[in-house]
DNA sequence: CGATTGACCGAGAGTACTATCGGTGAACCG
DNA sequence: CGGTTCACCGATAGTACTCTCGGTCAATCG
């Protein structure tokens, strides 16, 4: 049951090994580094194996993006779940902005990675790191809408858009500046989310004013 | 005086074209093709010419990267300065993030590239773009202070950073959705710029209470 | 004008990678 | 147990790139 190994586990394995080493490659930072020949000596195996299990480089990529966000994903999407569930005041506001800092802080290569991949396009990576961000959107407006955010005309909508992109982004620069050491204290970088969003929810009574300010 | 050139004169000419050259791949998206071979075909000379002009890859991109990101920063700086001779009213506040705004409407393959390249390590074009944010950085900072805010202690100071780099983020965001065509309208973005301030403004009432909030 | 310099070039050696192909031996199956 | 399958491998053709070297010829200089 141990040591011998049917044919198909084994493959498996070997396939988890190649995932892992590119990984392991990627995360460190090296992206470019991320060839089929390299991958597959990272792995302790020869380079004509890498081409069993993938079909290509790219084929690789594509495997190893979801794997590499889909975890963050889910871990996010629940946290947003759990917290909704509670009640609507000002210190539960407070955990929303905890709990994605707490999982960045986490897992700070992960975070780097998605980073310098999101505006890159037409790549795996890019791909999935800008889903990442896009369904975190979806949930912040979506908890706006519950809030009582006004959300009938489209113009309405693209603010809800507008608000959830910048708490997004102020999370993002805070979370980089902590695990850069420049911001050491989550709780502090938490007051200052919320301080956010004292800003961005007086827009919840703008009227409807298509560009009709100045 | 035109059809006989000097050799000097001749030899920077061929060099600028070589940088128009990788400018061009560049800002189309192509910084994996920025290769010694590819820009010297692009510009129109022999491989071996490139290096006549540049030492190798890095060399290029070096310069490459302060000439793209240079006259940029200039830019900025000086509207900054323009604004902040200005007096301190609330349409003064909304210009600061109207101008930064159209800048970067104005040349969208020059932001996404300074986005793209933001979180890339030991590159010339990723510490050219860091070296941007770091001088706006530094320009907002200075401008919280001289509308009071307080910066006597490091706690403070950091503070003042924080606001900074949530106000830099959010405007980037936010341009970022207008040069994607989700926010066409650059006076709504700058409203709500401005909103984002009136919240952040209220950390500058906080007293020093170093992680001292639970 | 005659000699020299140097900007440019073609050719090519060296390197790294992709993707394929035929072979090998252990797992698998009847 | 004997034949078959297939995960893995070594070798290699093909591609793209880096960087160098020696040659060419017009600009430059005395």
């Amino acid at each position: 049951m141990k040591g011998a190994l049917t044919r198909r586990e084994a493959k498996e394995r070997t396939r988890q090994r190649l995932l892992e080493a590119a990984r392991g490659i990627i995360l460190a930072g090296g992206e470019t580094r991320v060839s089929a020949s390299n991958v597959a000596k990272h792995a302790g195996v020869a380079g004509a194996t890498f081409y069993e299990h993938f079909a290509n480089r790219d084929d690789l990529m594509v495997a190893l993006s979801e794997q590499l966000f889909d975890e963050l994903r889910g871990q996010l999407a629940r946290q947003r779940r759990e917290a909704l569930e509670a009640p609507n005041d000002e210190e539960i506001l407070r955990q929303e902005f905890r709990t994605p800092l707490e999982l960045i802080a986490a897992n700070p290569d992960l975070f780097r990675l998605a980073l310098r991949v999101r505006h890159h396009p037409g790549t795996p990576l890019g791909e999935s790191s800008r889903r990442l961000t896009g369904n975190t959107r979806n949930d912040i407006v979506a908890e706006l809408v519950a809030r009582g955010y006004p959300a009938a005309t489209s113009a309405e909508r693209r603010r809800l858009e507008m608000i959830a992109d910048i708490h997004i982004a102020a999370t993002e620069v805070l979370a980089l500046g902590h695990v850069s050491g420049r911001y050491p204290d989550l709780d502090e970088l938490a007051d200052m989310l919320v301080l956010v969003t004292r800003g961005t929810r007086l827009a919840r009574s703008w009227t409807d004013r298509t560009a009709a300010t100045g």
